[in-house]
DNA sequence: ACGATATATCTACCTTGGTAGTATTACCTA
DNA sequence: TAGGTAATACTACCAAGGTAGATATATCGT
């Protein structure tokens, strides 16, 4: 587990990637269309993808002289990467730190912090 | 609360706001014998204060003809700003689910999961 | 068969973080 | 007061993320 450097992921990046993540394999148009608002151009696109093949982050296979690109790194992985190096980084590896800035600048739902509470019991019982 | 920019930093910048936070001011100098293993060059460092005041993230006094550092940010806006963008950007805003990965990568001790555990039980309170 | 459209390639440019060498200037000390 | 030291200023360079234009090429519908 958890060796894999820390994924340092842009804006872009982490968009198409969630977008490959969400809806499986696709082509540079179809990405392009799920982009959320942001209205960039096609090449803007093709060249990120390209650029994050080169960096192993997608793979693409050719349908007709079609790319479908698919990511080769997982949701998890990356979560995992940058969640941690974000705790590392700045909260000096404290969980309960980090959650502590979270809680007291956002609106937490009653069914999140059910969802926290029964996460930390959880973790309890395998200790 | 919470409208300034997400405060993107790199990492040797984060480390010299580090520095700043826990030290108090200092000079060019100061940080960088305090910056941890890493043999930076002086040019660097002062390079890199000088690159982060046009950015407002520092400020500098005189004594005498030396530059004397102080931080223009709050760590606790800096810790805000990265860890709201990290959950939004890749846990859609749920801070359970931040957790969970954490808590499933780390190993997390007693005491830290009590914190947690007293940190919930306040939120709940409070609502 | 032809033209419009879609696709990929190539190249270029800007910004920011990071790293540092060189040059200049001020200051202190012998 | 002359020379070394420490500080700032200036300039340059690289990598990566991001953005896109221009160009070439394939394909599809009429």
């Amino acid at each position: 587990m958890s060796k894999q450097k820390p994924f340092r992921l842009g804006n872009l990046q982490l968009a198409i990637m969630r977008a490959l993540w969400s809806g499986g394999p696709a082509t540079v148009a179809d990405v392009q269309r799920v982009l959320p608002d942001r209205a960039l151009a096609y090449t803007t696109v093709a060249t990120m993808l390209r650029k994050m093949e080169e960096r192993g982050l997608v793979a693409h296979d050719k349908h007709g002289r079609t790319f479908v690109y698919r990511p080769l790194v997982q949701q998890h992985d990356v979560r995992q990467g940058m969640a941690g190096d974000l705790l590392d980084r700045l909260f000096a590896g404290s969980v309960s730190s980090l959650v502590s800035h979270l809680l007291s600048d956002r609106d937490i739902g009653r069914d999140e912090l059910e969802k926290l509470e029964s996460l930390i019991a959880d973790q309890r019982n395998r200790q």
